[in-house]
DNA sequence: ATATAATGGTTGCACGTGCAAGTAATATAT
DNA sequence: ATATATTACTTGCACGTGCAACCATTATAT
C-alpha cells in the first residue's frame, strides 16, 4: 500500500483526485493562468505573448520550432504567435544569414519594454502565491518538477 | 538572496525560467496532457471529458456550475462539454427535482465503461512518470500543490 | 400579488489551437 | 549535376474556448 508508484494511481480503486498529482497540477496551473492571464489583459497581451517574451529575453533562440520547443507550444501555434507579436510591434523577424529557413526572432524595443511591464504586474502575483514556502520546500518542488518532466520525456507533437 | 518569496522572482534580475515554479508547471502540465491526450485520442475521447469522467465517477456534485468548479473550467465551456459528452451517451441530464434550474447529470453505463478504459489506460502512463518518487518526497508534493492552490483563492471566471 | 433581484445555465461571436498537408530552402545520395 | 530526402516553417480546416449577453427559474422585497 504504500509503493510510491501506487499512489495517486488512476488504475487503483482507491483512487481519488485529491490525491492525483497531475489534477493537482491542472487546477494550479489553470488558477494562475486564469489570475495572471487578467493581469496581462490590461497590457493587451496574452499568456502565449508573455512566455514568448520571457523566453526571448532570457536566451536567443535560434529559430521557431525552439522558441516552440522552450515554450511547450506547438510549432503550428508558435508560428501565429510570432506573427501576431511582430504584427504588433513586440517583435522582429527576418530570415538567418546562413540558413534562409530558419527565421531569427528578436525582440523589439517594445517588446523589451512589455516583458518589463509584464515582470512587474506578476511579480506581485508571484510573491503572494509562494507565499509560506520555505527555501528547503521550494527547492524540493522545483527537483519535484524537473523529475516529472525528464520521467514524461519527449512528447508527440511539440517540437 | 535566501528569501525564499525572492527565488523564481519573475521581478528580480536574476530570474530564469528554470526556477521560475509556473513555467516548470506548465510544462509539466503540456507535456501530460499532450501524452495522455494523444491516448485518449484511441478511445475517443479528449482530455476535458476523462476530467468530466473523473469526476462524476467520484463525487455526483449538484448541476454544472459544481462540475466546473471541481474541473477547474469555465461553465460556458462546461455546458458544452457536457452536451458533447450527453450526444456520445456518456452522460444523462436531467432537470433536478426540487429547483428546475439545476441540471443534474450522471455517467451513463457506456460512460461508466469509457471511465475504466481511460482508467485503464492512463495508469501506466502515470506509473511512468512517477516513477523514482519516495513516499516522502510524493507526499510533498501533494502539500506544496496544494499550499499554491490555497494561496492562489479564488480565480474569476472558473465557478 | 407583483415587481425586482439573484441564481443556474445557455448561446452568439470572435479567436486561438492542433492536425494534416502544404511550400521553400538546404542536405544527401547517385 | 540531378534526383531525393530532410529540415524549417506555413496554411487550410475543423473545432474547442472564453467573454458577454441572454433566457428561464427561483428567491426576495414591497
Amino acid at each position: 500500500m504504500d509503493d510510491p508508484r501506487e499512489l495517486g494511481d488512476p488504475g487503483r480503486s482507491s483512487f481519488t483526485l485529491d490525491q492525483y498529482p497531475f489534477y493537482l497540477l491542472n487546477r494550479v496551473v489553470s488558477r494562475y493562468n486564469a489570475i495572471i492571464g487578467a493581469e496581462l489583459r490590461k497590457l493587451g497581451i496574452d499568456i502565449p505573448t508573455w512566455r514568448v517574451l520571457m523566453i526571448l529575453g532570457e536566451r536567443a533562440p535560434r529559430g521557431i520550432a525552439e522558441i516552440a520547443q522552450a515554450g511547450v507550444i506547438n510549432i503550428s501555434t508558435m508560428t501565429r504567435i510570432i506573427q501576431r507579436m511582430t504584427r504588433d510591434g513586440l517583435t522582429e523577424c527576418k530570415p538567418l544569414a546562413d540558413d534562409a529557413r530558419v527565421t531569427e526572432v528578436r525582440l523589439s524595443a517594445h517588446g523589451e519594454e512589455k516583458l518589463a511591464v509584464a515582470r512587474a504586474v506578476t511579480a506581485p502575483v508571484y510573491k503572494r502565491v509562494i507565499k509560506g514556502f520555505s527555501r528547503r520546500e521550494f527547492e524540493q518542488l522545483i527537483a519535484s518538477l524537473n523529475r516529472l518532466h525528464d520521467n514524461l520525456g519527449q512528447p508527440p507533437g511539440e517540437g
